[in-house]
DNA sequence: AGGTACTTATAGAGT
DNA sequence: ATAAGTACCT
């Protein structure tokens, strides 16, 4: 019998299938294996694969679930509209491109491409880049569009117009108008226009809502937590005709608040489905107790959660292991000598460990030691494969041969590999195309009507001719043949291999594997899903160029990693590690200021999702688990120190071994019932007063030479030498019994002594 | 136009 | 530490 496996709470969320449901999922309960029976129970129950919708958080959880329902009801699974909300609705607008008057071949703007693209705005609008930071403009643009808040709209938000004039940046409204703007000019759609748009779609096309309500019958949804309002929307007007709508998540490991995520999605599902039922897994089924306690006890301390009671009948294990080391390299010797000694004596596998951090720079070091001590790793994440520029020239021509109004592919290149189109003749181009309204390629193709006179035209027109060439073959030629011919119509290859630099050996390898991947896919089974849509829709099955591009554009690295059969430790990001477990991992990096993030201090809000982030990075962990502390790391150059994590302390200490109770250390935290409250818009308001590197600057002028000072881990000394002035004084000071230190008075917190 | 040498911004998670 | 941007030279 299907559910045999099953315990009572997941057998109970299994069995309901009609109606609006809430479940909560603690981690390790598990919630896929739930969730894939719950479909293959709906499959066998008689609903049609073509009437469900599951949307998942990486398109790698997507066709994990999809291969495992297959394995339980058959081939007919593939049918499942399965995937991440990106990926499903970029397919969706693109058979419907037309009623938001876009072509089906649109680029898809990574973040990147957007803010090279603001860059531009902010610079033609003549205004000051520092005020007008890209990254900044971007995220605000982000959360706007997360928040369905159109560029129209946002000019008429009295409160937003004031946050931004509030902090000198009146015009970013009309940067708002002009980025959407060109986003259409370049008939492009960034990350969040995807779901905005699919918003669009069905508030403006009633036929196509009632499609899409009648495809899509039953709406799952997993991690929920993390759904941003746009998202929210989406979902909940397509399951407003049948009502069937499931969603998955746990709220404590919601952490992505930061890209627009809004907890209140699942705090508040109840308020929402007034008859929904909600079912609680919270049988762990992953770790020891000591580890589900200790996660426990951490998780206790936010105050908005879900009240739910995670437990284990697991062995109890080995407590937590807390390690302070002096530095990172100390941490990161620690760590692989942790690997070793349980790889030599215990005959645990190198893929048994996982390695966690705050952020992707901490991987330096530990990489270092890994390498020293030759114990293989695999770093998830990182540099991503499509983001290295030999792969992101080819793909801009990929992009360009697709979609010729894509202005930022267009740049990059126009004069890649070196043609003998300068920077003149490309601002020449970039005039005549904003006052025409057109694209740069369209002006490139007017070059011989521009009224300044163009010294290079004829180039110009060659480069033209060439990608027209190409885009005349895009629906005839597969996306590897023509892949091919715009390789060698590019001379990148030719390139790379007369560049002396010994990496560009590298860089021509991994074009070859791009290529292989155009090769992969063209030779890939046909997606059943494309094959189902019937009636106006273009065909989305052929293996031409445009599809795999739209492909690659969602594709994170996670979902590139092959099925490593390959015997590794893996390194990634705690975010990285999201649904994955180890029998061992590290935590490294459990300081002030790194974890939780500097940034994050100043709202309760962002202290308490850098808490779930710690309590996702625990509960990954099966047999063991190390939390690690260097009490001096390398960061931006410089030395830095930082006290261990307050989150240290509040962990339960009878589960945790080496934990030093810390004597006479002030930890100011107890501030946090004061926090500002926060405008409705998340992120919006990070502009405010937050100085780069966020340590208050104290009054570092009253040192002078000779003066005995004390430092927490280095204890009593005397000042030597004194250098730089104002944020980046250092002192050379001689310790009785640390010799000498040269530190960096910002951070080094010396007390004077008498 | 293209290449090199110096300067300066940026260092949070990622679809 | 590193990447990206600018100034200047050939």
């Amino acid at each position: 019998m299907l559910l045999d496996g099953l315990n009572e709470a997941q057998k109970g969320a299994v069995e309901q299938t009609e109606g609006a449901m809430l479940i909560i999922a603690g981690a390790g309960s598990g919630k896929t294996r739930t969730l894939t029976y719950k479909i293959a129970y709906l499959i066998e129950k008689g609903v049609s694969p073509f009437n469900i919708l599951a949307l998942t958080f990486t398109n790698k959880a997507a066709q994990e679930m999809k291969e495992r329902i297959t394995n339980l009801v058959g081939p007919s699974a593939m049918q499942i509209w399965m995937g991440t909300f990106h990926s499903v609705f970029s397919k969706v607008i693109r058979i419907e491109a037309q009623r938001l008057g876009y072509l089906s071949n649109f680029t898809i703007y990574d973040t990147n491409d957007s803010k090279n693209l603001l860059k531009a705005i902010i610079k033609d609008f003549s205004l000051d880049d520092k005020i007008y930071n890209k990254s900044f403009v971007q995220n605000r643009i982000s959360a706007a569009k997360n928040n369905l808040i159109s560029p129209v709209a946002y000019k008429q938000n009295v409160q937003l117009m004031q946050e931004d004039e509030s902090c000198g940046k009146k015009y970013l409204s009309d940067i708002y108008i002009e980025y959407n703007l060109r986003l259409r000019r370049a008939m492009a759609m960034d990350f969040d226009d995807l779901l905005f748009n699919m918003n669009v779609l069905l508030r403006d096309n009633p036929d196509l809502l009632l499609k899409y309500q009648e495809k899509f019958q039953y709406v799952l949804v997993d991690e929920y937590q993390d759904t941003n309002y746009s998202q929210y929307y989406i979902i909940k007007k397509l399951s407003a005709r049948f009502k069937n709508i499931c969603v998955v998540g746990d709220d404590s490991q919601s952490i992505y608040a930061f890209r627009g995520a809004n907890i209140q999605n699942i705090l508040n599902f109840q308020r929402d489905y007034k008859d929904a039922k909600v079912f609680k897994l919270e049988q762990n089924y992953r770790s020891t107790q000591n580890i589900v306690n200790a996660a426990n006890s951490l998780i206790e301390k936010n105050v908005g959660k879900i009240k739910k009671n995670v437990w284990t009948s697991n062995v109890q294990g080995d407590k937590i292991t807390y390690q302070e080391l002096s530095s990172d390299k100390e941490e990161a010797s620690y760590i692989s000598g942790q690997i070793l000694k349980r790889i030599s004596y215990q005959g645990v596998k190198h893929s048994d460990f996982a390695i966690l951090y705050r952020t992707n720079q901490q991987s330096r070091a530990i990489e270092e030691s890994l390498r020293f001590q030759n114990i293989p790793y695999r770093i998830f994440s990182g540099l991503s494969f499509y983001d290295r520029k030999e792969i992101k020239d080819l793909l801009a021509y990929f992009r360009l041969v697709v979609n010729n109004y894509d202005d930022e592919a267009f740049i990059r290149v126009i004069n890649f590999p070196a043609r003998g189109i300068g920077e003149t003749s490309i601002g020449k181009l970039r005039i005549f195309a904003s006052e025409n309204n057109i694209s740069l390629f369209a002006s490139a193709q007017r070059a011989k009507e521009m009224s300044s006179d163009l010294r290079c035209a004829n180039k110009i027109e060659d480069f033209v001719t060439m990608i027209k060439t190409f885009s005349l073959n895009l629906q005839q030629e597969d996306a590897f043949t023509l892949g091919s011919q715009i390789l060698a119509g590019s001379h990148i290859i030719k390139f790379w291999k007369e560049d002396e630099d010994p990496g560009s050996d590298n860089k021509i390898e991994n074009i070859e594997e791009l290529m292989n991947a155009l090769q992969a896919f063209v030779d890939s089974e046909e997606d059943a899903i494309l094959d189902e849509l019937t009636g106006e829709e273009i065909s989305l099955k052929n293996k031409t160029l445009d599809v795999f591009l739209q492909q690659v554009s969602l594709m994170s690295e996670t979902d590139r990693q092959e099925e490593g059969n390959e015997d590794t430790v893996s390194l990634m990001t705690i975010h990285a590690a999201k649904g994955l477990e180890f029998p061992y991992v590290f935590v490294a990096g459990m300081e002030e200021n790194l974890f939780p993030s500097v940034l994050s201090l100043g709202s309760r809000d962002d202290l308490e999702e850098e808490r779930r982030l710690l309590y996702v990075a625990m509960t990954r962990a099966e047999k063991e688990l190390f939390l690690t502390c260097a009490q001096a790391r390398y960061r931006n150059g410089q030395m830095n120190f930082n006290d261990p994590s307050r989150f240290i302390d509040e962990i339960d200490s009878q589960y945790l071994n080496g934990a030093i109770a810390k004597q006479d250390s002030i930890k100011p935290y107890k501030q946090e019932e004061t926090f500002k409250p926060k405008p409705h818009l998340t992120k919006l308001n990070s502009s405010l007063p937050n100085p780069i590197g966020g340590t208050p600057v104290k009054d570092l002028g009253s040192f002078a030479l000779g003066m005995r000072v004390f430092h927490d881990k280095f204890g009593s000394g005397v000042i030597k030498e004194l250098e730089g002035k104002g944020d980046d004084t250092k002192a050379l000071v001689v310790f009785d019994n640390a010799g000498e230190k040269k530190l960096v008075l910002r951070f080094a917190k010396l007390k004077k002594q008498e």
